[in-house]
DNA sequence: GAAATGACAGAGT
DNA sequence: GACTCTGCCATTT
Protein backbone atom coordinates (compact mmCIF):
# COMPACT_ATOMS: atom_id res chain seq x y z
CA UNK A 1 0.00 0.00 0.00
CA UNK A 2 1.52 3.14 -0.85
CA UNK A 3 1.12 6.66 0.75
CA UNK A 4 -1.56 7.86 -1.05
CA UNK A 5 -4.21 10.67 0.50
CA UNK A 6 -1.30 12.50 2.56
CA UNK A 7 -3.56 15.19 3.67
CA UNK A 8 -2.72 15.65 6.77
CA UNK A 9 0.58 15.25 9.14
CA UNK A 10 -2.34 14.70 11.63
CA UNK A 11 -3.53 11.24 12.56
CA UNK A 12 -6.92 9.88 11.43
CA UNK A 13 -9.54 9.51 13.50
CA UNK A 14 -10.41 5.93 14.50
CA UNK A 15 -14.16 4.84 13.78
CA UNK A 16 -15.17 5.06 17.59
CA UNK A 17 -14.37 8.78 17.63
CA UNK A 18 -16.10 9.47 14.32
CA UNK A 19 -19.14 8.19 15.17
CA UNK A 20 -19.03 9.82 18.60
CA UNK A 21 -18.10 13.18 17.11
CA UNK A 22 -20.72 12.61 14.82
CA UNK A 23 -23.13 12.18 17.24
CA UNK A 24 -22.23 14.98 19.64
CA UNK A 25 -22.80 17.56 16.36
CA UNK A 26 -26.18 16.41 17.06
CA UNK A 27 -26.72 17.34 20.69
CA UNK A 28 -28.37 20.97 20.26
CA UNK A 29 -27.86 23.75 22.26
CA UNK A 30 -29.54 23.37 26.10
CA UNK A 31 -29.58 19.59 25.92
CA UNK A 32 -26.65 17.50 27.53
CA UNK A 33 -25.52 13.39 26.79
CA UNK A 34 -23.46 11.03 29.24
CA UNK A 35 -20.09 10.02 27.98
CA UNK A 36 -22.12 6.44 28.66
CA UNK A 37 -25.04 7.24 26.40
CA UNK A 38 -22.48 8.76 24.27
CA UNK A 39 -20.46 5.38 23.89
CA UNK A 40 -23.41 3.15 23.78
CA UNK A 41 -25.03 5.20 21.27
CA UNK A 42 -21.25 4.35 18.85
CA UNK A 43 -22.29 0.77 19.63
CA UNK A 44 -19.63 0.82 22.81
CA UNK A 45 -21.47 0.80 25.91
CA UNK A 46 -19.48 0.77 28.54
CA UNK A 47 -16.97 2.87 27.16
CA UNK A 48 -17.35 6.20 28.45
CA UNK A 49 -14.25 6.37 29.88
CA UNK A 50 -12.69 6.03 26.39
CA UNK A 51 -15.48 8.71 25.22
CA UNK A 52 -13.82 11.08 28.19
CA UNK A 53 -10.53 10.63 26.24
CA UNK A 54 -11.80 11.90 23.17
CA UNK A 55 -13.55 14.83 24.86
CA UNK A 56 -9.99 15.65 26.31
CA UNK A 57 -8.18 15.36 23.38
CA UNK A 58 -11.01 17.52 21.16
CA UNK A 59 -9.66 16.26 18.05
CA UNK A 60 -12.27 18.13 15.76
CA UNK A 61 -13.08 22.12 17.16
CA UNK A 62 -16.33 23.69 16.75
CA UNK A 63 -18.22 20.65 18.65
CA UNK A 64 -20.35 20.88 21.66
CA UNK A 65 -17.77 19.21 24.02
CA UNK A 66 -19.21 20.97 26.89
CA UNK A 67 -22.53 19.32 26.48
CA UNK A 68 -21.45 15.97 27.68
CA UNK A 69 -21.43 15.54 31.36
CA UNK A 70 -21.52 13.08 33.88
CA UNK A 71 -24.18 10.03 34.69
CA UNK A 72 -26.39 11.81 36.65
CA UNK A 73 -26.84 14.94 35.76
CA UNK A 74 -23.20 15.57 37.36
CA UNK A 75 -21.00 18.10 35.38
CA UNK A 76 -17.67 16.18 34.85
CA UNK A 77 -14.70 17.12 33.44
CA UNK A 78 -13.25 19.80 31.25
CA UNK A 79 -9.58 20.16 30.76
CA UNK A 80 -9.15 21.85 34.51
CA UNK A 81 -11.75 24.15 33.17
CA UNK A 82 -15.10 23.07 34.66
CA UNK A 83 -15.98 26.87 36.07
CA UNK A 84 -16.67 27.74 31.88
CA UNK A 85 -18.09 24.41 31.09
CA UNK A 86 -21.25 25.43 34.13
CA UNK A 87 -20.90 28.76 32.22
CA UNK A 88 -21.59 27.46 29.03
CA UNK A 89 -24.41 25.36 30.02
CA UNK A 90 -25.66 28.30 31.93
CA UNK A 91 -25.60 30.57 29.09
CA UNK A 92 -27.64 27.54 27.01
CA UNK A 93 -30.48 28.21 29.82
CA UNK A 94 -29.00 25.34 32.16
CA UNK A 95 -28.86 25.62 35.88
CA UNK A 96 -25.71 24.48 37.19
CA UNK A 97 -25.38 23.92 41.18
CA UNK A 98 -22.92 21.78 43.39
CA UNK A 99 -21.96 20.69 40.27
CA UNK A 100 -24.62 18.84 39.05
CA UNK A 101 -27.28 20.12 36.12
CA UNK A 102 -30.41 20.58 37.71
CA UNK A 103 -33.65 18.78 36.26
CA UNK A 104 -31.03 16.43 34.50
CA UNK A 105 -33.36 13.84 32.84
CA UNK A 106 -35.69 16.57 31.56
CA UNK A 107 -32.56 18.49 29.40
CA UNK A 108 -30.85 15.09 28.71
CA UNK A 109 -30.67 14.29 24.94
CA UNK A 110 -31.46 10.62 24.13
CA UNK A 111 -30.36 10.10 20.52
C1' DG B 1 2.40 -6.24 22.10
C1' DA B 2 2.39 -5.09 27.04
C1' DA B 3 1.84 -1.16 30.14
C1' DA B 4 0.13 3.33 31.05
C1' DT B 5 -3.48 6.92 30.72
C1' DG B 6 -7.77 9.24 32.12
C1' DA B 7 -13.40 15.13 30.65
C1' DC B 8 -16.34 7.63 33.33
C1' DA B 9 -19.83 4.37 35.90
C1' DG B 10 -21.49 1.76 39.56
C1' DA B 11 -21.28 -0.42 43.88
C1' DG B 12 -19.83 -0.19 48.51
C1' DT B 13 -18.60 2.54 53.08
C1' DG C 1 -24.81 12.53 50.39
C1' DA C 2 -19.60 12.59 50.20
C1' DC C 3 -15.74 9.33 49.49
C1' DT C 4 -13.28 5.32 48.10
C1' DC C 5 -12.44 1.36 45.34
C1' DT C 6 -12.93 -1.54 41.28
C1' DG C 7 -14.05 -2.52 36.62
C1' DC C 8 -13.98 -1.02 31.76
C1' DC C 9 -12.41 0.88 27.28
C1' DA C 10 -10.06 3.10 23.26
C1' DT C 11 -5.80 5.20 22.47
C1' DT C 12 -1.07 6.22 23.14
C1' DT C 13 3.57 5.14 24.50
Amino acid sequence: MSAHRRRSHRPALTPFARRVLSLLKRVPAGRVVTYGALAALAGRPGAARAVGNLMRVAPEPGLPYHRVIAAGGRLGGYGGHEAMKAALLRREGLTVMGGRVRGFARVRWEG
